[in-house]
DNA sequence: TCCAAAGTTTAGGTCGCCCTAAATTATGAT
DNA sequence: ATCATAATTTAGGGCGACCTAAACTTTGGA
């Protein structure tokens, strides 16, 4: 079994780069909140074991292997898993869920993380609006875009939203805006400058800064996408 | 916070030791499988924290103070919450329960150890029977007794079985014993042989080794106790 | 094309918790 | 009261994951 802080190193690769992609030194280390040297040393180490979780060349970062890849989606499951169980069971609000489901992730068992996704109806996405990965590793797909590239004009449906960061999250449930809520894009200023929304059946407009936007991904009702 | 490491420690020292006694050094390094010069060097370590959770004395092993008496009781809360919440929410049997408690109860924080009492309406006890400690520290309190020191002929019910071994745990499920079952002692062979008993409402006999019945504490329904 | 800034690696070290082997101290049976 | 045996402590290390400081590459903009 891989320790907690491999596993995070896994996770933060996978978040940071995907399956495919490789993650520098420096993007590691300000994820982990941890010195680059610690990040070369635990990935020259991880390079190493068999089977090696991660693939490493000097100054290049590092790539997930197939094991690593699904070690890290393993993790990820168990995360978004704990996230909606807390919500639905255990009434935590989706702000409160991360930090939680950060620590338990690493406890849980295989049979616990079964019966919890039992329990749960075998979901597929977490609170936020994020896949659940499934045991084989595959992710169910939506097709979905960022807010930031929706048509002005284009009715919406948000899909999701980032996770980690609990301000955030509780600034967009004070709007009414999470997974499932309706949009409808009224405006744009140019460069980078804020949206403008109608949120739910409200008719009130709110104006949404691009950082924010940036984190809210919606599914459009019927039509493709592109930006307006 | 303590580590993992110290908690078990405190928890291992109140299992032996409850919080008045002393538990050995030699003791504790039998029940953390660790070796006794481990043991020595953390508690001499631990001895000099400051608020210290233990008194330590040469040769003489170790005594919880009362902030590590109040940590101990709150893992031991912990562990028995989450054994009960998952055998009632999550459908595990109870010889299931233990190993992953022993994880998780690390794991969980305040919020999530209110949640789960919440839940379950501010149980009493696991599903062992063993009283689950209070917030403050405080022990719900049951008269009870080793089945050993029961009267023969006396009907009693069980109120508690030790929770640390799975095989033994499925063997008494398998005779249909449990907390709240009754049972009939109806003979006990001398010299540490073995009881006999009429278990819940079958007539049959059933013969019983007396490790196994030290293991099992009942109430009887009105009279006092002793040895029969 | 060159070079400063950014990114990366090496070297040397800390801390927590564990180990074995050897020395010491306590205990209780005679 | 003695002394073998059991219990305990000391000494000297190991391992995993982290750190800082200093040296070294790589890269992109002038």
């Amino acid at each position: 079994m891989p320790s907690e802080a491999v596993d995070d190193y896994l996770k933060a690769i996978y978040e940071i780069a995907g399956d495919e992609g490789r993650a520098s030194t420096a993007s590691l280390a300000r994820k982990l909140s941890v010195a680059p040297a610690s990040v070369t040393g635990m990935l020259q180490k991880l390079a190493q074991r068999k089977p090696a979780p991660v693939q490493y060349q000097k100054h290049r970062g590092a790539r997930l292997s197939e094991h690593g890849k699904l070690r890290a989606l393993e993790v990820i499951r168990h995360h978004r898993l704990i996230e909606l169980f807390l919500h639905r069971v255990l009434g935590y609000s989706w702000d409160e869920v991360h930090d939680e489901a950060e620590r338990l992730e690493h406890a849980i068992s295989e049979q616990l993380e079964d019966r919890i996704a039992e329990r749960l109806g075998n979901p597929e996405v977490d609170p936020h609006g994020h896949p659940i990965p499934r045991k084989d590793g595959s992710i169910p797909t939506r097709r979905d875009m960022s807010l930031l590239e929706a048509f002005v004009g284009s009715e919406t449906t948000v899909s999701r939203v980032s996770d980690s960061n609990p301000e955030m999250l509780r600034y967009l449930a004070g709007l009414g805006i999470s997974p499932g809520t309706k949009i409808k894009l009224t405006g744009r200023a140019p460069f980078d400058g804020p949206l403008t929304l109608e949120i739910g059946n409200s008719r009130k407009k709110q104006a949404l800064g691009p950082t924010v936007a940036g984190e809210i991904r919606v599914t459009p009702p019927l039509n493709g996408k592109g930006k307006g």
